[in-house]
DNA sequence: ACACTGACCTGCGAGC
DNA sequence: TGCTCGCAGGTCAGTG
């Protein structure tokens, strides 16, 4: 599921693709996509520009001329950049006349993505409560030490919440604990200064491999070709059977509701 | 204040 | 074969 990496993958395709491009008109399919009123949404957007192309957490932003585009993909939004002739699914909720005669659709199975504008310079660093982004020099081990003073959940429960770190999704929770030697379940409670040192190095590592390997798709982009960003195929714990490090049997177990992959033998 | 649960959606695979 | 059921996951509202 895109997590910051896919955004971030996402958002450069984007970018090389279509980057200062016009939007003519705007079909809007399934009206829940939309945040407000819909109707007032596409007019709004028709003769805007794709000026500059901007991430926070797993938000994708686009600076527009009079306003802000802003777009979350959930589980399963993807952005196509096609021709208006070219077959289209049910699943196609939104759709972007562009100048050039092309087409941005954005497709979403499980219709949970949204999108609403705001202002042209609206400051995204406090929205929705998000916490420092990973690469922020805030994202740091007294960072982490002051934010758990007091709370009881679960390691994993708190690399999800998003208004501790921006970005990380299920899939790179798991990864990230792994490479920590860190259970999933532990409570947040109990760990040290050098675990609190390890996220931050660990979390930066995987996502940082991520967003290079992601970034390799760019270049093999068609227009055709859902811009959905690389989704982890090599991951060491998350859906796996056995340990990459150990070969001990890859253990699940349901943690703040979501499915955890742990080895029970690197991971304390 | 914190922690946990269910709703939002659809497709898919397991089990009967 | 054909049905039902549970699961997948990000976010937020609601509950304890």
């Amino acid at each position: 599921m895109p997590e910051l990496p896919e955004v971030e993958t996402v958002l450069r395709t984007l970018e090389h693709m279509i980057k200062g491009a016009e939007i003519v008109s705007v079909k809007v399919i399934y009206p829940k996509i939309i945040e407000g009123d819909p109707e007032e949404f596409a007019e709004n957007l028709k003769g805007e520009h794709f000026n500059v192309f901007e991430r926070r957490g797993k938000y994708l932003i686009f600076r527009m001329d009079h306003f802000t585009l802003v777009s979350h993909l959930r589980m399963e939004g993807k952005y196509y950049v096609q021709q208006p002739e070219e077959p289209r699914d049910r699943h196609m909720h939104v759709l972007f006349d562009l100048a050039d005669g092309r087409q941005l659709r954005y497709r979403d199975t499980r219709k949970f993505g949204r999108m609403f504008l705001t202002d042209l310079n609206y400051d995204f660093a406090d929205f929705h409560e998000l916490g420092p982004e990973p690469f922020d020099e805030a994202f740091c081990a007294s960072y982490i030490h002051r934010f758990r003073k007091g709370k009881t959940q679960p390691l994993k429960s708190m690399l999800l919440d998003q208004s501790f770190v921006a970005g990380i999704g299920n899939i790179y929770a798991d990864e990230i604990l792994s490479a920590c030697g860190l259970r999933p379940g532990r409570s947040c409670k109990r760990i040290t200064k050098k675990d609190e040192e390890n996220i931050v190095t660990e979390t930066r590592r995987i996502l940082s491999e991520a967003i290079a390997a992601g970034g390799t798709t760019i270049r093999t982009y068609t227009s055709s070709l859902g811009v959905s960003g690389l989704f982890q195929n090599d991951c060491c714990v998350h859906e796996q059977k056995i340990c990459r490090r150990c070969g001990s049997e890859i253990h699940m177990k349901r943690i703040g509701g979501r499915s955890s992959y742990y080895c029970p033998v690197c991971q304390k």
